[in-house]
DNA sequence: TAATATAATGCAACATTGTTGCAAAATATT
DNA sequence: AATATTTTGCAACAATGTTGCATTATATTA
């Protein structure tokens, strides 16, 4: 599938800045999931700490990326498929975070199960979080 | 099924300190998790912030409590069932956190379906939270 | 039970993470 | 190309979490 960044930006009605472009293709590069400081170590000094703040805040409002919830609760974000729109995230695929090497991924073809939930409680979305040894990692 | 804070405490080879006692009370009488501020603001001056901190780790590292991933990454607590000790959690069951009133659920009766997960992963451990509208807020 | 050893607490200082206001710079619009 | 709009970087701040160390509380021993 071709991604271009600069088409994702547009369709998001967003302006075409270095740091949208350059933290967007990141994502796009990025098998895994990426953590606030991930962009700002591989970005050096290009970009203030704020502006990576609010970029990545930016793109979770349009729905480009989403947040993963860890096992650890840092915070991670990995781009949205599809079925992400602005203000509304379907997430119900499963993430994997490895113990080993700290990757986290979306496993996009596994989806979430259903659960029984008791009387009285009703879902809006479900986020599972497998953790264990990746493909790498297994050797 | 009868829980004496002390008890556990003593179980765990821990010494018995007002701080200990009464933050393991508060998980005991909560229904929900509990964060670091509800715990702070719950015994006003009390306990030195760095005291909660201290006695929340400890009780991780024992297995008396363990960390819940949350949809908005806030970290959360809630007391281990027996399956749980020192160094080896096993948190099979679902978390429901309520997007209305915020509150954390253990939902120890709801255990997490096996997924199939791509060649190459294995996994240890496998957190699912459900977020929604729980109970009360459903009126 | 009193004396000693051990462990936990509170305080201060610091590190990290995230937020806000505002002037300067870049992008978009006309 | 000129103007309007948006984004950026900086500084300052707020919240969250960590560490070292003297003091205090708990546990152990005689």
């Amino acid at each position: 599938m071709l991604y271009s960044t600069i088409e994702t930006l547009k369709k998001n009605q967003l302006s075409i800045t270095d740091s949208r472009k350059k933290i967007l293709e990141m994502f796009v590069r990025s098998k895994g999931a990426l953590a606030h400081a991930d962009i700002e170590s591989q970005s050096g000094t290009e970009f203030d700490r704020v502006t990576i703040y609010r970029t990545l805040q930016t793109f979770v409002e349009k729905g480009i990326i989403h947040t993963i919830p860890t096992a650890d609760n840092s915070v991670r974000y990995a781009l949205c498929k599809d079925a992400c729109t602005e203000g509304h995230h379907r997430d119900d695929h499963v993430h994997f975070m490895c113990d080993h090497c700290g990757t986290t991924y979306c496993l996009d073809h596994v989806h979430v199960p259903k659960v029984s939930l008791p009387e009285g409680f009703t879902s809006t979305q479900m986020d599972l979080v497998v953790s264990g040894k990746c493909m790498k990692c297994n050797h």
